[in-house]
DNA sequence: TCTGGGGTCCTAGGACCC
DNA sequence: TCTGGGGTCCTAGGACCC
């Protein structure tokens, strides 16, 4: 048996933990730049906020419904995910964070031992004493049903029914569970296969479960959407993945807070990408081969029409180090550059990963990547930053004109503070 | 005025190589 | 008259997930 726990509004969840003035009331969590509506209470889930919709469209009404936006505050909910994945470890043999605010846990054996439902009612308990984050309980055969049953425990937790968990362990209940949830809500089904489902009649997941698997080959990606099925009939195709692969790519990209037309200013927040790029390669040990450099214009503006573009480069040894990633990272720039544009947004793409220092070519021509100065010179970059914050030791391309503040930076106008990472930002209380 | 970021996997065509 | 097979690199895009 699998089970799966899933936060409950996770980003608006942690806001709540230490602004306790906030129960009760309709909290929505705002995207970079505060953007879009990304994660909603269960109070502005009730108002009607749509997950994703631009704030603009529905601050003026939410706030005088009393609603509160938050800025997020990616340090604040990192560490809150790193309290509750840290517990699960403690109690199952097993776990794979599968993303920030849920986890597959592995239970196999476990019900000869356990009543599973009383057991991870007691862990859903544990988790929301000791973190404030509440969560609901999945526990079934595969983890595709898993996430069903995750699902049907939270939408019945809400109506007053059941205590947050939902344990699928015969026959019946799969099928009573299955019919009751719409085929695009299944995990595998996107936006594309609802559609292609839904032309054929098949609007459940019980239904889905019982599409021809020559069709679903056909028309569900391969052996994706052969997999999905079984899972679905309770066969289970994919375990519980401890150990995450080797990461395969790297990408920093970002929404500027405001248009920006000069490519000094665009190449400056590529350098800036460029070096956190460099930074993960360092901290994870890997260098990269290949670099992609992308630059966009609004996509909602029809004039001119909206331009992206991507050039990628191959470098001639892989490499970790900042200053050789910032400088090819500004030829790509150079190459997709239109004058006269408004740009939004600009990224770079580490791809072609290698573990750092083996197995590298050195180029004919002695790259300087590779000298043992440079490695040093990275160790003592990353040990500033890491000592005095990120962008304390900066190339100079990433640095803003003298007197100004980044004009690539973000907009984040109600941001809370990390509680539980900075000392200055700890919570106070007062006696 | 204002519309997120970070991933994986797959496909496909053109240029080029042997 | 008969015109291959296998590979990389690049660009672009589509599908899915959170």
């Amino acid at each position: 048996m699998f089970g799966l726990v899933d936060c409950n509004n996770f980003y608006a969840s942690c806001e709540r933990v230490f602004r306790p003035e906030l129960e009760g009331r309709p909290v929505v969590v705002l995207s970079n730049n505060d953007g879009c509506v990304v994660a909603r209470s269960q109070e502005a889930k009730a108002l009607g906020l749509k997950m994703g919709v631009p704030y603009f469209q529905v601050k003026a009404e939410f706030e005088q419904r009393g609603g509160v936006a938050c800025s997020s505050n990616y340090e604040l909910y990192g560490d809150m995910s790193r309290r509750v994945m840290w517990y699960l470890q403690q109690r199952a043999p097993a776990v794979e964070i599968y993303s920030v605010d849920e986890a597959f846990l592995d239970l196999h054996g476990m019900q000869q031992h356990f009543d599973l439902a009383g057991w991870a009612g007691d862990v859903r308990g544990a988790v929301r004493q000791r973190t404030g984050i509440p969560v609901c309980v999945g526990v079934a055969p595969t983890k595709t049903l898993a996430k069903v049953a995750n699902r049907l425990a939270k939408k019945d937790a809400l109506a007053g029914m059941g205590a947050g968990v939902l344990v699928l362990d015969d026959e019946a209940q799969r099928r009573e569970a299955l019919s009751r949830v719409p085929v695009q809500d299944v995990w595998g089904v996107g936006h594309k296969n609802a559609g292609k489902l839904y032309a054929v009649g098949v609007r459940t997941a019980a239904q889905l479960a019982g599409v021809g698997d020559a069709w679903a080959r056909k028309n569900l990606g391969g052996v994706v959407g052969a997999r999905l099925l079984h899972e679905l009939r309770g066969f289970s195709c994919s375990g519980v993945v401890v150990e995450p692969d080797v990461r395969k790519s790297v990408c920093k990209s970002r929404s500027f807070g405001q248009v920006l037309s000069e490519m000094e200013q665009v190449a400056g927040a590529v350098a800036t990408h460029a070096a956190r790029a460099g930074e993960i390669l360092r901290h994870d040990g890997l260098a990269a081969r290949l670099l992609t450099v992308t630059v966009e214009t609004s996509r909602f503006a029809n004039m001119p029409p909206p331009y992206s573009s991507s050039a990628q480069l191959t470098l001639p040894v892989a490499t970790d180090d900042t200053l050789t990633l910032t400088k090819w990272a500004q030829r790509g720039l150079e190459r997709i550059w239109r004058p006269g544009l408004r740009y939004v947004k600009a990224g770079v793409v580490l791809d072609g990963l290698e573990r750092a220092g083996v197995n590298q070519q050195a180029s004919l021509f002695g790259d300087v990547a590779t000298s043992p100065a440079r490695a040093k010179l990275m160790r003592a970059l990353d040990a500033l930053n890491g000592r005095f914050g990120t962008g304390a030791v900066k190339v100079a391309a990433a640095v803003p004109a003298p007197g100004t503040r980044e004009p690539w930076g973000m907009r984040r106008n109600a941001k809370s503070p990390a509680f539980t990472t900075k000392w200055g930002e700890l919570w106070q209380v007062k006696c």
